[in-house]
DNA sequence: GTCTATACCCGGATAGAC
DNA sequence: GTCTATCCGGGTATAGAC
């Protein structure tokens, strides 16, 4: 009940105008004008620019490395997984917008990932296609990756924030259809 | 058979770098080494930075635009329209990726452009779904613009900078699977 | 924890000689 | 058409008082 603290609220902040001005489209003096405060504020709470970024991604990214690990134990099927990431990109919608958008965020703090971002795609697109695919299955995956991201944002958009029911059925649907033939 | 003239070489030069380290990540500097000049002498080609992004887009700009212009004419029917607009992503393929990954770039140009981006896409997405369409029938299309994206560049990708008439084939059948429930 | 003030750097752009 | 030199603005980050 008690106002968030100040660290939470300037996550909260940077989220936002992440999303919508982009990562290197966003001043620390933009979130500081938001927060009431001046620049050098921020500094107290975080080391630097990329330490905000860093912290928005430190919930989700345990999400997701913790999905890719279970794609090592055995098998998953394309529906748990694709609808596991449908659930993850609607969840971190904004997050999502952000590294869909600037490169040049997601090199900078690529870094500091447990492993890096290109690997983890690899490895969901390996998921999806099984042992040795030729190119109209490698071409399916990205389809449905494609799918996953552009028409959850799509219809996160549309729900006004929030992915109802009926229409992550459609999204997962939709996406599992780009990989049959 | 003569070396191409300054201009275009700077353009090509600018392709290739704003599609790797986008449009913000690459500096005039960058740009003038790779030519074998200094930063000044670029001024001579062209007035500013955006102005090289102009110039790139220039081409497929009028290409797209006709093709909307034909929507309005009568009715196009989906495959021919995403056909089409696989076409445009593969052959400038390196434009695709620097707006898919820049949206600062794409503001910058936005006012230099016949029409604003956003009203180009929307005027594909009516297109795609016909009137009045519901939230399944936005879904849908948005879809396959995603897919259209994500594996058209994909295909660009495995063939090498090209897309072969297989892989289009298939691209093509797998966006218009999306619109079909 | 927050302020004022400022250092520092980097990127875009210009002036003017050659 | 290209150079050297430089300006200018903006953005990250720091120093040190309060």
């Amino acid at each position: 009940m008690t106002q968030p603290d100040t660290k939470q609220r300037i996550l909260a902040i940077a989220a936002e105008l992440f999303a919508r001005q982009g990562y290197t489209g966003t001043t620390i003096a933009d979130i500081a004008r938001e927060l009431g405060t001046t620049t050098a504020a921020l500094y107290y709470h975080f080391p630097s620019k990329a330490a905000i970024l860093g912290g928005l991604i430190a919930g989700p990214l345990v999400g997701y490395t913790r999905l890719l690990d279970s794609l090592q134990a055995g098998e998953v099927a394309p529906e748990e997984l694709l609808g596991a990431i449908i659930d993850i990109t609607a969840e971190s919608a904004d997050l999502a917008t952000i590294f869909d958008r600037d490169p040049a965020a997601l090199a900078m703090i690529d870094e500091q990932l447990p492993r890096p971002s290109g690997e983890m795609i690899a490895q969901t697109v390996a998921a999806l296609t099984g042992p040795d695919p030729d190119h109209a299955a490698l071409i399916r995956a990205n389809a449905a990756l494609g799918v996953v991201k552009a028409s959850t944002l799509a219809a996160v958009r549309l729900g006004g924030g929030t992915l109802s029911a009926q229409d992550r059925a459609e999204v997962l649907a939709v996406a599992l259809g780009t990989l049959k033939r």
